[in-house]
DNA sequence: CCTTTTATGCGTACCTCATACGCAAAACCT
DNA sequence: AGGTTTTGCGTATGAGGTACGCATAAAAGG
């Protein structure tokens, strides 16, 4: 048998709770007195099961998601879709896994799931592995980046509504000179940052499967060159 | 004439401190009392001119990076080729770019010349306003996902240079279970991540060159199946 | 059943940091 | 010179992470 007292909580827990807060009230809220209060303990209890708040929101980080999706049958790029789209819905669900500042490669079990899940979907691919762990890695930088973009403009929209939409086109209207920035102003000039529905569902999705889109052609360009 | 006490310092002159600071220490290293103490004023001062540290961190990000680079002369792609390593570059010599939290889209004076420079690279394919935009923030993306992990690993070798290389390829084969993930599983042990020159700088900016590629191929494609 | 051992719960204390507030110093105006 | 305005900055507050050490509980040994 083991001995000492028996722990009452232990590191799930902790993060469970911590996690709790973070979809409750932000990230921002999580500090360790306030987990221990959720959980009812006191704050340097949490000190026995987490070596420190940096681990703690490694910890939340690959508890963030759930398992990884079943990919639908069909060929790579199917599957592929349906991982990245997945991935942003999960990142979506917890907009504040993006302001946890990752250090290393992940070592985490969900997180390594996410990762074989998409490797399983090159598996009939004739690409090598480093170069499957290339897509891949790629792959998880591009969702990880758009879904950044859509978080950041949504919080943006959502602390002011009525302002922000034609805030920003107006606001580069007025900083972009032409002359310095010939492209950029003709951009702006289209107006296309002008969009009230820059930031609606439909929109950002459609920015998404765009980049998306472009990421698997490249793929499936360079397979095509050597199948 | 304007009334009142001179300054004696301005916005830029704190950034300039900051950034010094960061490059020699870390971002960690930056608090409001450090760079006011690197300046000989004390810390209080710097409030004049900086409304929080959110936007003395804001103000390091604008001028974390040079000018835009001229870009060469030839077709989109290798435009956009000079000017993803170009940007990649310029995160590596600042690697507490990646650190700073970023909250909405950019609207500094250099962060919109990059953006200029890429568009301008696009000046003459036959997308339209909206997709050129889309095409540069996924290489955006691309480049800042892709630096971070270089970065992430360097940091990660230099901290324990000994251990470190062999040492991750080694801990994904206790973790990794190939009943659970035989896609990773097979990857790990043909030994992806057990090269020790996985730093290196070849091998990082051949990843990288991978990854760059695939995507400019995938705009490749999409600008083909329109012009 | 009492003592020893070992691991946990957690109160206290310290340190770092961002920042609100108010006063003093400097530069301009009349 | 006296008034006005803006900057420089000392003081103070409050939040947050965490080292340290003791009290407590549970098992092991006698």
């Amino acid at each position: 048998m083991k001995r000492g007292r028996k722990p009452t909580i232990d590191a799930a827990d902790i993060t469970r709770a911590a996690i709790a807060v973070a979809d409750a009230e932000g990230l921002a809220a999580v500090s360790m007195a306030r987990v221990a209060q959720e959980m009812g303990n006191a704050t340097m209890a949490l000190y026995r099961h987490v070596k420190s708040k940096d681990e703690l929101l490694a910890l939340m980080a690959d508890a963030a998601f759930d398992e990884p999706p079943l990919l639908p049958d069909g060929d790579w790029r199917d599957k592929l879709g349906v991982w990245a789209r997945e991935m942003l819905g999960g990142i979506r669900r917890r907009p504040w896994f993006l302001q946890i500042p990752m250090s290393g490669p992940p070592t985490g079990l969900k997180s390594l799931a996410w990762f074989d899940s998409a490797l399983s979907a090159l598996e009939g691919t004739p690409l090598e592995a480093g170069e499957k762990v290339g897509v891949v890695m790629g792959l998880m930088t591009f969702v990880h980046g758009e879904a950044w973009l859509g978080v950041a403009l949504q919080q943006g929209f959502e602390d002011d509504p009525a302002q922000f939409s034609r805030q920003y086109g107006q606001r580069l209207r007025e900083i972009v000179d032409p002359r310095r920035m010939p492209a950029l102003a003709k951009i702006v000039a289209a107006g296309v940052f002008d969009v009230d529905d820059l930031f609606e569902e439909q929109d950002v999705a459609a920015d998404f499967d765009f980049g998306l889109h472009l990421f698997l052609e490249g793929v499936a360009t360079h397979i095509g060159g050597r199948a």
